[in-house]
RNA sequence: UGGGGCGUCGCCAAGCGGUAAGGCACCGGAUUUUGAUUCCGGCAUUCCCAGGUUCAAAUCCUGGCGCCCCAGCCA
């Protein structure tokens, strides 16, 4: 059987307007400017997750729908929390969701010594000063959301004394926390962000990328909105919580006099059952809960890829989402959606018993052995056929047989035909139970007028059922991943959200049944088990058997609509 | 109760003064050797509420109500 993934998938969702994407849009009509320049600015602190791929789809997707471009930039300006290992994570899952920065993967540190610069230059012209109060002092000094704050002391230094006092931080003279370098702005202003931000800290602590040249390091604030500016950033683009500090961003380069692009911000996703800070997410792999950032469960996306989900897939989700102002809480369901539209033309089909029933044909001689003929895709002809072998004892899904079936069931039971699908119709004649009373054979009669599982004289037979001969039944690990919470919102009443995980989220199934093509399923390749959903194939256990990742489901209209096994 | 943001179908979301796109979900019906897929068809006289302006408002004005974010030397 030939690996998938190959051949057809999904249109690309078209993409739809929205805020952002007009503006960008009137930008260039009116001249305001020629093209289009934008950025995705992770901090290397923990791995990308789907709402990070909300944020590269604009942004990419902007750049490369107006022909301008989109730097990679790492916003690593606290080296307490950041790690290489990130950095590289990052690069490696904006490369796999389909993007390209180019010759633009940019560092903040690397702009650390101009951002440097432009602080001693805020000294001078009075608008920063520096800090001797605690951190304690500083948060007492603030004020709060509805009581303007008090001026430090300090405030009235001369900027001969602060500019003293800065170029003895940054030559190491002062231990951590002794002193911050604040701007000057207004302590009674409404928005907390103008109270005097604090700009550098100390921080005796190598950098990852900028090694131990630094002992203070800019916040946030003094080195974004500059570092947009190096980069003649266009449209900078960030989630709604940093709506506040847009005023902030642009004081700082309207007092340097440099070139100032526009800050907009839209909606963070969230996804219902399941967390998406990077903060949740970390205490979830430290805890053990999942086995990695990469873990199948983990909205991250490590792990959707892990778990089989495509880059298309994510990208059309990002797409069908749409990126607006308001806050949304996006359904699972539709991100699952997204794979199975993508899996279901592309991925071949194959059959798998998980939990197997054995069925014993009777009049079937015993020795003999049929191949039979099925399509890999019932409607893409063009993805071939394999061989599937038929014996007297074949196994099939424990679900498929019910000894006293309830209204509307049509697979097998007592008395009944079903078809094995691509094979024969066969009929219950018996059920075989243990001392127990446990089913553990069920007894047919085949017909061998249906050959290839056509009903010649046109009778009609609801059900189709798959099947793996015993005798050439290829086993193999099967995990079946579910969410990981149990609840839609895990975060929300202030209840610790550990309290919500799906304590069945993983299932590993030890001896599923695999037809024999499967034996030969590529790593990395997916597949749809007929009926049951599509699963991806993980990495080879010792003994030379593949292990298959349920990615997700199919749609199943019988029972509550809910999901089977 | 300071500042910022948001309220259009169950969930997202277009719309930007001219009489409610689309997706997902849902409900019918057709085809089907996957109860899958595909395919047709249905699904907001109404846009948080109340007033007002206008020939005409989801779109403009006024006043309410509700939800989210901000008091890290995190980003």
């Amino acid at each position: 059987m030939e690996s998938a993934n190959s051949t057809a998938s999904t249109p690309e969702t078209a993409a739809t307007s929205n805020f952002i994407r007009t503006i960008v849009e009137e930008d260039l009509k009116n001249g305001k400017h020629k093209t289009v320049v934008t950025r995705f600015p992770p901090e290397p602190n923990g791995y990308l997750h789907i709402g990070h791929a909300k944020s590269i789809c604009l942004n990419f997707g902007l750049a490369r729908d107006f022909g301008g471009r989109c730097h990679l930039r790492f916003d690593d300006t606290n080296p307490a929390k950041e790690e290489v290992e990130y950095a590289e994570a990052i690069k490696d899952n904006v490369r796999w969701l389909g993007f390209d920065w180019g010759e633009h993967l940019h560092y903040a540190s690397d702009y650390f010594e101009q951002l440097y610069q432009w602080a001693e230059q805020l000294i001078r012209q009075g608008d920063a000063y520096v800090e001797d109060l605690s951190a304690e002092e500083i948060r007492a000094y603030r004020g709060t959301l509805t009581e303007p704050g008090k001026e430090s002391p300090c405030r009235s230094r001369t900027s001969e004394d602060n500019l003293a006092l800065f170029r003895r931080m940054r030559a190491g003279e002062f231990a951590d926390g002794a002193k911050v370098l604040r701007a000057k702005i207004d302590m009674a202003s409404p928005n907390l962000n103008l109270r005097d931000p604090v700009m550098y800290r100390i921080l005796h602590a190598p950098h990852p990328h900028a090694g131990d040249k630094w002992c203070i390091y800019p916040m946030y604030d003094f080195a974004h909105g500059q570092s947009d500016s190096i980069e003649g950033i266009t449209h900078s683009i960030c989630t709604l919580e940093f709506a506040d500090h847009r005023p902030l961003y642009k004081w700082f380069l309207e007092r340097l006099g440099i070139y100032q692009p526009h800050q907009y911000e839209f909606a963070r996703l969230n996804l219902t059952y399941t967390v998406m800070s990077k903060r949740k997410l970390l205490q979830l792999v430290q805890d053990g809960d999942v086995s990695g950032w990469d873990d199948p469960r983990m909205p991250t996306l490590s792990g959707l890829r892990k778990r089989g989900y495509t880059p298309e897939s994510v990208r059309n989700f990002c797409e069908q989402i749409g990126v607006g102002k308001s806050d949304s809480w996006i359904d699972m369901s539709i991100l699952e959606e997204a794979v199975r539209n993508d899996l279901n033309v592309r991925a071949p089909r194959a059959m798998a018993v998980l939990r197997p029933l054995k069925v014993v044909i009777d009049n079937y001689p015993e020795g003999l052995t049929e191949e039979f003929e099925a399509a890999n895709h019932p409607n893409d002809p063009a993805m071939g056929t394999r061989k599937v072998p038929f014996a007297r004892e074949v196994y099939i899904e424990r679900d498929d047989f019910l000894e006293e079936p309830p209204k509307g069931f049509f697979r097998l039971s007592p008395g009944r035909e079903v078809r094995l699908r691509y094979a024969y119709i066969v009929k219950c004649e018996s059920v075989v139970k243990d001392a127990a009373g446990n089913i553990v054979e069920v007894r047919c009669s085949y017909d061998p007028a249906s050959r290839g599982g056509s009903a010649p004289d046109g009778r009609k037979i609801k059900g189709t059922i798959h099947w793996v001969s015993a005798r050439h039944a290829v086993k193999a690990e099967v995990r079946l991943y579910d969410r990981l919470f149990t609840v839609p919102n895990p975060d929300k009443g202030g209840q610790d959200f550990k309290a919500f995980i799906n304590q069945d989220s993983l299932r590993i199934v030890e001896d599923a049944c695999l037809e024999p093509a499967l034996a030969k399923a590529a790593s990395g390749s997916s597949y749809q088990f007929e009926r049951q959903g599509y699963f991806h194939v993980g990495s080879t256990s010792a003994d030379g058997t593949p292990v298959f990742n349920r990615t997700a489901t199919l749609r199943d209209s019988w029972g509550s609509g809910g999901k089977k096994e």
